[in-house]
DNA sequence: CGGACTATTGAAGACGTTCAAGGTATGTGG
DNA sequence: CCACATACCTTGAACGTCTTCAATAGTCCG
């Protein structure tokens, strides 16, 4: 599928629940998302699954490939995507002055995956759909995907489960009460954040930098 | 590697609960663990404390700020440790064919992450218990600390609640199940695995390559 | 020997799950 | 345009795992 080398930057088009990468497969690239929703996750034995990064537009993937190592986890698009690729090794090594672009992704996603643990291991059902919800509209935002206090927001509610560790069934309940005390406007794929400093205290995250 | 310098590397000793590291403290050096335990954690405003990382002998720590950026949580000693440092840069960039050690480190390290992840969003009690023990026993055999079937395991309780996102009182409770069902016998610090593949099996993990 | 931390036990309660059913939206082919 | 299928969302009730609170016992170390 790859091997149609193009003369400008060679791109790839997935729809949904089509793979990006498959466990255990030596990755041939390295994506980066142009456009749409990309996740990793790892499926248990009877069915349990959790969802491990998303991938959003301007995103690599996967950064760690570049690293060495085969991924452990498949990776599958969530929408249609649109997708760069280039080769696994790390594009213009470091060395020359600061880390480049690529590197401080890699940090960023390292960062987030920490931030995620704590989430997953200490936070109540309302505290993790906050997070999340939180998390996407600051990733857009940072790429421009953001319209004010709104962004698109794709995942089903069976999607959110899996990455907040809830039974879909909470994540209806929880986003019912987010809805009820005014925290997020969520319906028809597109996410409205009236308060974004209630919505980060609801989502009990340390106060990033930026308030605007 | 970094170990095997001929001459005096420079070391440091620190003893438990002190720091390695603080929150948003520009890191001057990495270090690599000679002896004993230490690890990351975030505490939460209503003081929830998750642990995000351990770092054992061998390990570095961090490898991450090596990307660029400062630590977004501290690392603190659990026993006494004695550590060799050397500066943030990455040490003998990559480019020399496959990947430093040092960067394959920072590869497990992601991978133990993301497989974190994976067990605090959907594992019971009993299998997030098994999967640390298991975890720090195998890490603890490749570094050549584990004898037969048995290592060292200095964490108390609490700490191991902090890791797994229970309760000191409910870590209790399943560490009685894991002996009374035989998967694993702990007292005095001291662990010991009499069936290794029974305990794989109740940790839910993939079944890694090596069984010996 | 005293004090602080660690481990253990019991009882009550909360948060989230499970099971089951019904309702709404979306897309496809006749 | 409608009938139908499929996926997604919503609701209720019962249940279970883990938490919380509280008290006692054990261990380490000056």
């Amino acid at each position: 599928m790859l091997s149609q080398v193009a003369f400008k930057e060679p791109q790839v088009h997935f729809r949904p629940h089509q793979f990006l990468a498959r466990e255990d497969e030596e990755p041939a690239v390295i994506f980066q998302i142009d456009e749409g929703w990309a996740c990793r996750y790892r499926l248990l034995s009877d069915g349990r699954r959790q969802i491990t990064a998303l991938y959003l537009p301007g995103d690599y993937c996967d950064p760690q490939w570049a690293l060495g190592g085969k991924p452990s986890q498949p990776i599958v698009a969530l929408t249609n995507v649109r997708a760069s690729y280039f080769p696994c090794s790390p594009p213009a090594a470091s060395g020359t002055g600061g880390p480049s672009a690529f590197w401080l992704s890699l940090s960023d996603m390292i960062e987030r995956q920490t931030n995620w643990m704590v989430t997953l291991g200490r936070k109540t059902a309302l505290e993790r759909v906050a997070h999340l919800l939180l998390d996407l509209f600051e990733r857009l935002r940072r790429s421009g995907l953001a319209y004010g206090q709104q962004c698109a927001m794709p995942l089903t509610q069976t999607e959110i489960a899996d990455m907040t560790g809830l039974t879909p069934v909470h994540v209806n309940r929880t986003l019912q009460l987010l809805r009820a005390r005014g925290l997020v406007e969520l319906q028809a794929k597109w996410l409205r954040i009236p308060d974004l400093r209630a919505l980060r205290q609801a989502a009990a995250v340390r106060n990033q930098g930026a308030t605007a």
